[in-house]
RNA sequence: GGGCCCUUAGCUCAGUUGGUUAGAGCGCUACCUUGACAUGGUAGAGGUCAGAGAUUCGAGUUCUCUAGGGCCCACCA
């Protein structure tokens, strides 16, 4: 204990320190079996080869929380974390990285490019484990699971299978989101849609053996190329007599016909639709609808094929550039309007999307998604906040089918083989050596791989050892509580229902905490392309992982975005100094200090305790209460708030100022009571900080007196549970104290507006007028002349003092007049008109209050306690102003 | 076009079932190096809770509308 402490915090030198010292202890680990109830949570997995961004902070340290608390309550906790190999975003990376190198990944072929895959994963697989151990998660590192595991792809193909089997998973060729830098498919959700100014183009197409023209107006006049109609409405008179003959496509002189269907809006563009169904998802629609042509004249980049005659070859928007200047030359452009409307881009290159006809893996929604939906709007799946419900639901109502398949190398390959003399198709889990339906060995599997949420959509289940029903399964499946950001909600969360449902036949968790997205001070996205993104790390090398974590649970209130500020992350890392030093404070004053016996359960007869004992014993119990209640109901930021006002306000602030004359003092029984009080009460506060400031709390909880193995492991503190201590706290004592203080403070305030310096010594008279608050000031009185610098203090009534400062103080029915002579200190002038500002604004208080209790409705409806606390409070008032009244007099004279 | 959210002190934000005189941090002003901490202490200034209406004895809190800002979903060519 005599151990010298450093006046600062330096969070560098503990927290690697102590992470590994858990970590090696074996405390983040979970029981596969065990008598203690479950709690688990599973890591949103992040990307293998990317780096922790503010928001995985922000994440994890919710999820830390969550953890470090119920490990403390008891709960067998488990955390399994893992990594995602994010197909696309892995797969790019690598390439481009490739591309530097002058290789080609079509050169090299599927396996050599894998294995670079592989070996850039090994590289900076474990990069984002070390930046989360850096933040402090206490993740069971041994259950830790990468998406290609062996085990994850097994129930990835168990799943498709079974799926297939059902007739849930099937093969179509139809119109997808095609990304032609990736050249794949992706899904809806992977197409962002933004307003984008284009133009309309009106198109003159001349109608077959007349001299009539047609024209209609598109966005994309390239596409004409693959029309295979024109389509006006039934009604619309303008083209009755149309409907039924062919026109002739300009340039290339191909006929299509003009059909009437009443999808068309004959109040947009000229009433007359082209209509291309091979490239646009309406038009697809209709040409189902109507039998029509379907065209492609897109190959896989994105170039026009050969059926864009002379426009081969060239991407889609020079085509345009080139279509409608020769459109233009030869007459069939007519007229050219600006347009402003939504263009799909696709989310990972931010290319334009085309609608591409292709044969690809869907899953059917249709069925999967019923249940996924009826368990959250019956509140089997709880939503945190609740207005993600709505989200939610209304998804699940529009939801379309799920294209899986992926035209990219780096993923979980589709189990499907093809035979290449029957063309029949073999799905099943083991690679087959011959075809299902004609026993050829002539089969090859298909060449796509999964999306990436198809593997992540199995995870809580996949990472507990599904399909076999293991322990760990049993044990904690389903899982606690997810915690993940509002922007996945589609693209995992429901996913995640969807199959957890489908294949555990039970939720995959109870609860589903959506946090919000962290921005920069500005309020905008943190991201790398506008150079604003913060990095923890640097953060956490220069303030400590405890202060960052502190700063995000502080700001984490409703689930809202919040904006990360520096300002704000420099004051919790004041707090961790100030914790700090309250604690190098109390070591050095608990030298000689007897560890008692009976540990955390040491108590003294109540008899012995000061009134400032008490009354922070009292406050300790309120504590824990209070942050117990608010991390049930995952209010972070109240907790957070309630932790740091406590420890600063209440204990730094009021408490260790009182104790301070004892531990110097020489009262050697009094002082051996303090340091108890001290001692209990820091080790409660310790743990109580544990789940939000791990490394601080877990190097000090080294240091103490009275202590168990280790923070991370000790008893969380819970009200109820911890009665042998709070009780020997009070309210009544509570009240003894904040008369006190309000006396300290009445004292403080007249020196602070007076600018009585501290050096200048004062007298006071304290004039209680019961013999309740002359008890009190009597047994407090050296506190009370230690903390406002008071040269003499006298309880006792002195009507004949001239020129004095009188500060009424009422704490319930306790009155004491604070009076001190100001004569020859201050300028009594200034005096009477501080004086008269706060009479004036207290008696506009009163006006209020006359007014509301005059009001016969109020008092005939309210509640009695209110209206009898509004009379308490106005005869407070009113004797307050009646007082300063007094006060002014006595001034003056 | 549909849906969701936000607007409270100079700044960033708390304020979950409506009820004492609306809070915090930062910033600001004045004073203070007093034996844990200047990453500190003490005191202070600063708000008609965006606007209007409604419900109620009572609204920052519930409802409606208006203004401003943000987000999500959506195939009008």
């Amino acid at each position: 204990m005599s151990e010298q402490l450093s006046d600062r915090y330096s969070p560098q030198e503990v927290e690697s320190k102590i992470y590994e010292a858990w970590e090696s202890a074996g405390y983040f680990k979970a029981e596969d079996q065990s008598t203690k109830p479950p709690f688990s949570v599973i890591l949103p997995p992040p990307n293998v080869t990317g780096f922790l961004h503010m928001g995985h902070a922000l994440d994890h340290t919710i999820q830390d929380v969550l953890i470090r608390w119920k490990r403390m309550l008891g709960f067998n906790t488990l955390w399994l974390p893992g990594s995602d190999h994010a197909g696309i975003a892995t797969q790019a990376v690598v390439e481009k990285n490739l591309r530097q190198e002058g290789k080609d990944r079509l050169e090299m072929g599927r396996e050599a490019f894998l294995a670079e895959v592989w070996k850039w994963k090994k590289t900076y697989g474990d990069r984002i484990y070390s930046q989360m151990k850096r933040l402090g998660d206490s993740v069971d590192w041994d259950r830790e699971v990468f998406t290609l595991d062996e085990d994850v792809s097994q129930a990835v193909k168990k799943v498709f299978v079974h799926l297939y089997k059902k007739g849930w998973m099937y093969q179509g060729e139809k119109l997808v989101n095609w990304s032609p830098p990736l050249q794949s498919a992706i899904s809806d959700l992977e197409v962002v849609h933004k307003d984008t100014k284009g133009h309309l183009y009106h198109l003159s197409y001349s109608i077959e053996e007349s001299d009539e023209k047609i024209i209609i107006a598109t966005t994309r006049p390239e596409t004409f190329l693959g029309d295979a109609c024109v389509c006006v409405h039934p009604d619309d008179s303008r083209y009755k007599d149309s409907i039924g003959k062919n026109v002739v496509l300009p340039i290339t002189g191909r006929k299509i016909p003009i059909i009437a269907d009443e999808y068309v809006d004959q109040d947009f563009g000229t009433g007359a639709l082209k209509v291309t169904p091979a490239h646009d998802f309406n038009d697809y629609e209709l040409g189902k609808k109507h039998n029509l042509q379907f065209i492609n004249i897109l190959n896989v980049d994105g170039t026009l094929n050969e059926n864009g005659g002379p426009y081969q070859g060239l991407k889609t928007q020079e085509a345009r550039k080139q279509i409608v200047k020769d459109l233009e030359e030869k007459g069939f452009l007519v007229k050219t309007e600006p347009h402003q409307h939504a263009v799909g881009y696709c989310d990972r290159t931010g290319a334009v999307v085309e609608p591409f006809l292709s044969k690809q893996w869907f899953v059917k929604t249709k069925d999967i998604s019923t249940p996924a939906r009826h368990v959250v709007s019956n509140e089997t799946i709880k939503f945190i906040p609740e207005q993600w419900t709505k989200t939610y639901i209304h998804w699940m109502n529009i939801i379309e089918d799920w294209c899986v398949s992926r035209q990219l190398w780096w993923g979980h390959r589709i189990p499907a083989w093809y035979c290449d003399d029957c063309g029949g198709v073999t799905v099943v889990e083991e690679d087959p050596s011959s075809c299902e339906m004609c026993q050829s060995k002539n089969i090859h599997q298909d060449e796509d791989v999964l999306d990436t949420w198809f593997s992540s959509g199995l995870w809580p289940f996949s990472t507990l050892g599904w399909p076999n029903e293991t322990e760990a399964l049993k044990t904690f499946y389903p899982t606690s509580v997810l915690v993940t950001g509002h922007d996945i909600i589609f693209f995992w969360v429901a996913r995640m229902i969807m199959m957890g449902l489908e294949m555990k036949g039970d939720v995959p968790f109870r609860q589903v905490y959506i946090h919000g997205l962290i921005r920069d001070s500005q309020g905008r996205k943190m991201s790398k392309s506008l150079g604003n993104s913060i990095d923890p790390v640097e953060m956490i090398d220069k303030y400590g992982a405890d202060a960052l974590r502190f700063t995000l649970m502080a700001q984490m209130a409703t689930g809202k975005d919040l904006k990360f500020s520096l300002q704000r992350l420099e004051g919790y890392r004041n707090f961790m100094n100030k914790i700090w030093n309250a604690t190098r404070f109390s070591l050095s004053n608990l030298e000689g200090f007897e560890v008692p016996v009976e540990g955390i359960n040491a108590t003294v007869p109540s008899s012995s305790l000061t009134t400032a004992d008490q009354w922070l014993i009292y406050q300790t119990g309120l504590v824990e209460k209070e942050v117990n209640e608010a991390l049930e109901g995952m209010q972070f930021s109240e907790a957070a708030n309630r932790l740091y006002s406590f420890v600063w306000h209440e204990f730094c602030d009021w408490y260790l100022e009182f104790s301070k004359p004892i531990l110097y003092g020489q009262d050697e029984q009094q002082k051996k009571t303090t340091q108890l009080v001290l001692a209990q009460t820091l080790n409660r506060i310790v743990r109580l900080l544990h789940p939000f400031a791990p490394f601080i709390t877990e190097e000090i909880y080294s240091k103490l007196p009275i202590r168990s193995e280790a923070c991370i492991v000790a008893d969380y503190p819970e009200y109820e549970k911890d009665q042998k201590w709070l009780s020997l706290g009070s309210k009544e004592s509570s009240f003894e104290m904040e008369l006190v203080k309000a006396v300290i403070l009445a004292i403080r305030n007249i020196r602070g507006e007076n600018s009585i310096k501290p050096s200048e010594k004062i007298s006071v008279w304290l004039s209680p007028q019961d013999d309740k608050s002359q008890k009190i000031l009597g047994s407090n009185k050296s506190e009370i002349m230690r903390l406002s610098s008071l040269v003499e203090c006298y309880v006792e009534s002195r009507e004949s003092l001239k020129k004095c400062a009188v500060t009424p103080i009422r704490i319930d029915n306790s009155v004491i007049d604070v009076v001190i002579p100001l004569e020859g200190l201050v300028d009594i002038e200034k005096e009477v008109d501080r004086l008269n500002k706060q009479i004036d604004k207290q008696q506009k208080d009163v006006q209020k209050l006359k007014g509301k209790l005059s009001n016969e409705r109020f008092v005939a409806n309210a509640p009695e306690e209110v209206v009898e606390s509004d009379r308490q409070l106005l005869a407070t008032l009113v004797s307050q102003v009646e007082e300063m009244q007094t006060a002014l007099e006595r001034l003056s004279n």
